[in-house]
RNA sequence: GCGGAGUUAGCAAAGCGGCUAUGCGGAAGUCUGCAAAACUUUUGACAGGAGUUCGAAUCUCCUACUCCGCUCCA
């Protein structure tokens, strides 16, 4: 069974979906007005995560996540660049794209952009102004929060505490209540506009990813997902306009992930204290960066400092060692089929470490939990590799096999393709190593490290150990 | 002001009432021609105070501090 906080109850519920086997997913996604950063990264990541152990669970995820392209910082942006509001979310939304890959993040079943939707988000906010839940007000349309009873449910707010005196929206003149949200904003001179039946303009923010959600999932969701800074008023918002036109509950879990502070801030655009995705891949491989964040439950902050980076990379360059070295020898012949009890015992540890595994993911998805395992497990097969006196085929697949799922979940380590004409390598090495044993035996250290060294040249690794000499195809 | 999250060893980070978390680092050792890698042992923590309990990092209360939302943000 999984457990799964949600925000809005603020506790663990079981997980059921909906339709069986399904899940329906909606995670808002970024504007694209600038470069990935780690904040976003962090997000994506935590919840790719999460959407690879559901797939992994059996669930087939449809998996939404959209592309926020026309919006007011948009056209500040654009503004600022002098530019079309197009052509700079064009710009972006490569970079975007580009950024999500070198993270190894899976690309969503649907990736909307708002631009495309005009249409029937004009036709949203006509049904919310039948329905009497929005009013038309000098060319912009609002909600009428005063009449969603529920309003401030998710974010745990009354009526009367939110937007305060002084609050520049408070003094809006076209508005009923301070709080009153824009579904439809009124075209200002320059702005991209669309014709609507309340003159030109553009939808607002939140509306957008009401309607793309449900056009693409259906009324209710099963997981809705964002950052933690979405809960209030976006989130809280997209409730109201959504549930106001259906009438039934639009999401069952809300999932917030938590922030990246840096410098005891939070990271953000405004604040201008963000790492690029990019700049930070220069220094940090992509299994670091996901190392990093999934060490961490994503539900808590994650303070960003370069020390905590280079640690992550250590860890992920010595687990990617341990993951490599188990496939080579899931892969080789040199393997035995008789078993002894240290091998039962590794299987016994194997298994057991699939059920922690499970445990923790499914206890809210804690990865930290996760992951401990795998160090445990790694740390274990890393005896075993070299103080048995024979490695055991059963033995090394079932572990490989968990690693593989591992990997698959976590989405590292996932450039293990180079093996593939691994056969005939490995019959070249096996070649060269009983020849440097013989210079060994002859004491011969000028031959047999020109051979070490030459083979590390080559790309693959030798290491001596009492019991036999490994070897491994290493990183570019 | 209102609403949240938090304070765990040198650093990062789990833990949700009794059981070595884990990773990085520090120390010593094993292996070894050298190298590399790995392993073994070890080091050390629960912000402070009071309470509940046979037993508290974990529950309650108080104090201090930090961050976040209420304005565009993942």
């Amino acid at each position: 069974m999984i457990k799964i906080y949600s925000t809005l109850t603020r506790q663990l519920e079981e997980f059921k979906t909906i339709e069986p086997n399904v899940v329906k997913w909606y995670n808002c996604g970024p504007t694209v007005n600038g470069l990935m950063h780690l904040g976003h990264a962090r997000s994506a990541i935590a919840f790719d995560t999460i959407r690879r152990y559901l797939e992994y669970r059996g669930y087939k995820v449809d998996y939404v996540m959209n592309f926020t392209d026309i919006e007011d910082r948009m056209i500040e942006v654009a503004n600022k660049e002098k530019r079309q509001v197009l052509e700079v979310a064009e710009e972006y939304l490569s970079y975007f794209r580009r950024d999500m890959a070198s993270i190894n993040l899976k690309p969503a079943t649907v990736h909307p952009r708002a631009m495309l939707h005009m249409n029937p988000m004009i036709e949203f906010v006509e049904k919310l102004v039948e329905k009497g839940y929005a009013y038309e007000s000098g060319g912009d349309v609002y909600y009428d929060i005063r009449k969603f009873k529920e309003y401030g449910k998710l974010s745990n707010q009354k009526l009367e505490n939110i937007l305060q005196e002084g609050t520049e929206d408070t003094k809006n003149p076209n508005k009923r209540f301070p709080a009153d949200f824009a579904l439809w904003k009124a075209m200002k001179p320059g702005e991209p506009n669309w014709p609507s039946p309340w003159g030109k303009g553009r939808v607002g923010w939140s509306l957008e990813c009401s309607q793309m959600s449900m056009m693409y999932l259906g009324e209710t969701l099963d997981i809705h997902s964002g950052g933690q800074d979405l809960i209030f008023p976006h989130h809280e918002n997209e409730i109201a306009q959504s549930e106001a036109l259906t009438g039934k509950p639009f999401v069952n879990y809300w999932l917030h992930n938590g922030y990246v502070n840096i410098d005891k801030e939070k990271m953000s655009k405004s604040l201008g204290n963000f790492v690029n995705i990019v700049e930070l891949l220069e220094h940090y491989s992509p299994d670091a960066v996901r190392l990093f964040v999934l060490q961490t439950h994503y539900r808590s902050p994650i303070i960003f400092t370069e020390d905590a980076m280079d640690q992550s990379q250590i860890t992920a360059d010595r687990l990617f060692n341990t993951l490599l070295l188990v496939k080579h020898y899931a892969k080789s012949e040199e393997i035995l089929e008789s078993s002894n009890e240290m091998d039962e015992k590794m299987i016994e540890k194997t298994n057991k470490s699939r059920e922690d595994f499970l445990k923790g993911m499914n206890e809210d998805f804690n990865t930290s939990i996760a992951l401990a395992v795998i160090f445990d497990l790694s740390h274990e097969v890393n005896n075993y590799i070299r103080k048995t006196e024979m490695i055991n085929a059963t033995v090394i697949h079932e572990v490989d096999q968990f690693f593989d799922e591992f990997r698959s979940i976590f989405g590292l380590f996932e450039n293990f393709d180079q093996y593939s004409s691994f056969a005939t390598l490995e019959q070249l090495v096996k070649l060269l190593i009983e020849l440097r044993k013989n210079f060994r035996n002859e004491k011969n250290w000028e031959m047999s490290d020109k051979i070490r060294d030459d083979l590390k040249k080559a790309g693959i690794a030798l290491e001596d150990t009492p019991k036999r000499i490994l070897w491994k195809l290493t990183e570019e």
